[in-house]
DNA sequence: AAATTATACATAGTTTTGTTAGGTATTAAA
DNA sequence: TTTAATACCTAACAAAACTATGTATAATTT
């Protein structure tokens, strides 16, 4: 997340979390590609602030890995645990009602 | 900003200041409560936050204070100079791409 | 062939941003 | 009369992300 991206701070692990839930897994470095494919080349998820959450929410239980060897060069893949997904379901109505408040706030 | 409502980070600036374009001024408790209200009671503000943003946008000329005296108690009132306008603008542009691909994001 | 860019992970130190907790003071309500 | 609401402010702390750096391999460019 650059300078000029600093709206998105506070919103970068449900940001993960969602990506998550979208696919069967994915890799750190794919987190960031995809995240900046969805927001037109905006969002530029810096891995100082990417691995940190990561680590957490795979110390939290949140997710889990699996090292995979592709092409000669080692992914870390992540993967959503049960409690995983429940924490993203909840996550993502709170980012909606979040969503629907700033449209409140700026439609006007 | 509550724990709860961390999603707000970064956003308050933009917040404070779209609510002054749509006033002729507005004093500091008042943007909590109008905030508060925007947001059926999920964003409240804290004093520690907002009174340090509104000082530093008064120093950079975002804005300027009036001191009114209303009902034997003081306020202070905040406008918008014309740089703030400007300033303003811009950062609703930003805030409506930002939300713009959150949706984006969210809306799979 | 060598240098650069892209891919892929990681962390220490710093900055930004907001919370917590405290202070001052007046008015309204219980 | 005590508590809640209004109204401002700041210092100390915590959370979150950035900057910078390191390691390493694959692909591309010069």
């Amino acid at each position: 997340m650059k300078k000029r991206n600093a709206l998105y701070k506070g919103t970068l692990q449900n940001i993960i979390l969602k990506l998550l839930s979208s696919e069967v897994k994915m890799y750190g470095y794919q987190m960031t590609q995809r995240a900046k494919e969805l927001t037109r080349g905006e969002l530029e998820m810096t891995e100082g602030a990417l691995y940190p959450i990561l680590h957490k929410l795979e110390d939290d239980g949140i997710i889990y890995s699996e090292i995979q060897n592709v092409n000669g060069r080692d992914r870390k893949y992540y993967l959503l645990t049960e409690k995983g997904k429940k924490q993203q379901q909840e996550q993502e109505q709170e980012m909606k009602s979040y969503l629907f408040n700033l449209q409140n706030i700026f439609s006007v």
